[in-house]
DNA sequence: CATTTTATTTGCCAAATGACAATTCAGTTT
DNA sequence: AAACTGAATTGTCATTTGGCAAATAAAATG
């Protein structure tokens, strides 16, 4: 890609400061897009019980938006939420579908994007079946190493899928090592 | 869309049978794109044990394919197979590119199958995290059918992430309402 | 159809995780 | 500093699931 074309994508996004707690998506709105330049993101819904679930962390440099609401434009279910200060970049559906009208490059890099969630959810749903808690603890800790450090425990274990008190078990086991 | 433009894309795809068992993409190989018209099929690969996992079953009427090793034409770590006699079209992403490039509605239609995919995906990443096997398995009985038909229990297992002997209990339980 | 192979079920015990309550810890407020 | 609040840890016990081996059932083969 040109940097005549990046300047000209980069254009269309809006900066946008997020305070600590500050909603990026709340459930029923439809999201829009965000680029996470610095701090850290989280999404969340519900579950059946009603107690939250933790779907995803973000840090920077990530893509930050709700995939079926954003391209189908329909109510979020989720929630996406500043972990710390952030600094953003947004850009509305129909803005970037402007660009992906008016720019083949840009477009093949959106079907990129599409991707690349896709396998990365793949991974996950995998790693959920057939590795344990802890595996998937060490992973965590290994591969987000600034998510962990400034995130509640107890979001990372509905992340991982087990309650309060077995991550924090799986901790003490782990810390023995 | 208009039949026109339908009748043009269908005519790229190549009709294709397969008997049961065999292979549609092997690992290592670069994934086509496949609509099934008639019968059963599984994707699988491995995990660190070197135990089989099914990562999905396919019905008839869905899009078969590696997203990633279709859309990026990169090696695929999947394999997928027929379990029964399937009829299908296929087309090979460079037909498909082709087409996307001249037809700006089938473009939509096939952003749109991606963001299908992602929302299945995350739905599946959320039922294994917040639902027990056994009510795993009860949707999987109620919303496929047909699959559960004809698919070996083995395979059912490692795809709700069980053994077969939990998969065996669970039904025994279950057998009882 | 008898034999062989493979899939499924079952029993037994161990390990992992959940549920719930009590306690400790850390940060905030007054 | 004391009181308060929510987070994290810990203990206890129940439940779920895994691992393994044996028994049975079903499917494939000659």
């Amino acid at each position: 890609m040109s940097l005549e074309t990046i300047m000209n994508i980069v254009d269309h996004f809006e900066e946008r400061k997020l305070s600590k707690n500050e909603f990026f998506l709340k459930e029923g709105k439809v999201s829009d897009f965000l680029y996470l330049a610095e701090g850290l993101m989280r999404a969340y819904t519900f579950d059946l019980k009603g107690d939250e679930v933790t779907t995803n962390f973000y840090a920077k440099n990530r893509q930050v938006y709700d995939h079926a609401s954003f391209f189908l434009q329909t109510a979020s279910q989720e929630n996406i939420q500043a972990i710390t200060d952030c600094l953003a970049y947004t850009i509305t559906f129909e803005k970037m579908n402007t660009l992906f009208h008016s720019i083949p490059e840009y477009r093949e890099y959106g079907r990129g994007m599409l991707v690349k969630e896709l396998v990365s959810f793949k991974k996950r749903t995998l790693a959920v079946i057939n590795k344990s808690a802890e595996q998937r603890y060490e992973d965590l800790i290994k591969d987000d190493k600034e998510i962990f450090q400034f995130v509640q425990l107890k979001y990372i274990a509905s992340y991982l899928g087990v309650t309060n008190s077995s991550l924090s078990r799986i901790r003490r086991e782990f810390s023995k090592h």
